[in-house]
DNA sequence: TGTACATCAGTGAACGCGCGTTCACTGATGTAC
DNA sequence: TGTACATCAGTGAACGCGCGTTCACTGATGTAC
């Protein structure tokens, strides 16, 4: 039985974007290489090219499927939840603040494990990385449908530098209480869900 | 007439650094070359092991160097708006998140410039870094003593991640209004210079 | 004050190494008749 | 159904390049007498 035409190629395709796309977040933009990206894919560094233009190209497609897995991770908590009354908000903080998210970078939004080097891309890359912080601030919006867009971008400034400082602070007692600090005070400032409207 | 011992190496040592201080917030971590940093000393790299066991080491006194640099300029700002009755708070979030960071990422605070790197660094490293997360929050706390230190981890989130944010989606328009929501955010809720105590 | 020597900061060539990229080739898959 | 051929995904060796690091050496500065 015949294969759609380039299926078996772009099932590889779509492969190597999902192992650099954990690869970038653990290992930010300047760890991604091309030779360990294919080996963890099960390939050779000789085919890359026949994938990817440039690595740049790898990059721009990673940070998308990094930011779509990400927010679907959040949306598929905030399902569950939905059902035991937790507003989306809520569960948006305590997925994105996870102490989970500590221990691990390869999970979790690319933009907490990369903004600060996206000044520094390629235009093609930061275009990428600015098009995953416009997203982010959507989702925080979404969220909180009853803020202006401005409270949003703060909102969502605040999740991204609490989890970076967490994390700089390690796996720690530290690095847990500026994580718990974070989750309580946009909680309380924000989410009213008896009160909206 | 003859100098102090080492004097003269002393004086390049604090020069090499003062480079490094710079191109470690303008390039990142990954960014700071051996070979750049001293040719910008008006050195040849042969003479770098000289001063530093290694890249790492001069890592770590580049961030404290850093460190140290940026709360001078906002120390400075401060002092000189206190006589205009402007809060120490209000002098911080103004200076901190001011609109001329959104284009030179080599002054201003190390943390915003390198925090999402810092779990990806050597021990040394993490350790430095560690430590100019600690004084960041510790600063934020000074100039907001009325409120529980995890307030203050969480104010220095909010800096850390709005300047991130607005340096992402670049010196535009919208990159400057993350900025102003920050600003008006965090004055808004924390500035009451009247009412404290 | 002058000479001979020791110290020391900095030079510049060289080293291994890993990286992104290229390319001739291979072996498997699919197609024509 | 079977054979000959074309297509195509992936291989593996090679390339230039820049990096951190080492080291024998130089020239200036400082010291001893």
């Amino acid at each position: 039985m015949s294969r759609t035409p380039n299926s078996r190629k772009e099932e590889t395709h779509e492969r190597i974007v999902g192992v650099a796309a954990r690869a970038i977040r653990r290992h930010g933009y300047a760890g991604v290489g091309v030779a360990d990206v294919m080996k963890e894919a099960g390939l050779t560094h000789g085919g890359f090219y026949a994938h990817f233009d440039s690595r740049d190209a790898l990059l721009v497609e990673a940070l998308e499927r990094a930011g779509r897995d990400s927010f679907e991770a959040v949306s598929r908590a905030a399902e569950q939840r939905a059902g035991k009354g937790v507003s989306a908000f809520r569960s948006l903080v305590e997925s994105y603040l996870a102490d989970a998210h500590l221990a691990s970078l390869e999970t979790g939004c690319p933009v907490a494990a990369l903004a600060c080097d996206m000044p520094r891309q390629s235009e093609a890359v930061r275009e990428a990385s600015a098009m995953r912080v416009h997203r982010l601030i959507a989702a925080v919006h979404a969220a909180l449908p009853d803020v202006p867009r401005a409270a949003a971008s703060v909102v969502a400034g605040t999740l991204v530098g609490s989890l970076q400082l967490a994390r700089a602070l390690g796996d720690t007692a530290e690095g847990r209480a500026v994580l718990t600090a974070a989750r309580k005070a946009l909680i309380q400032q924000y989410d009213f869900p008896a009160a909206s409207r």
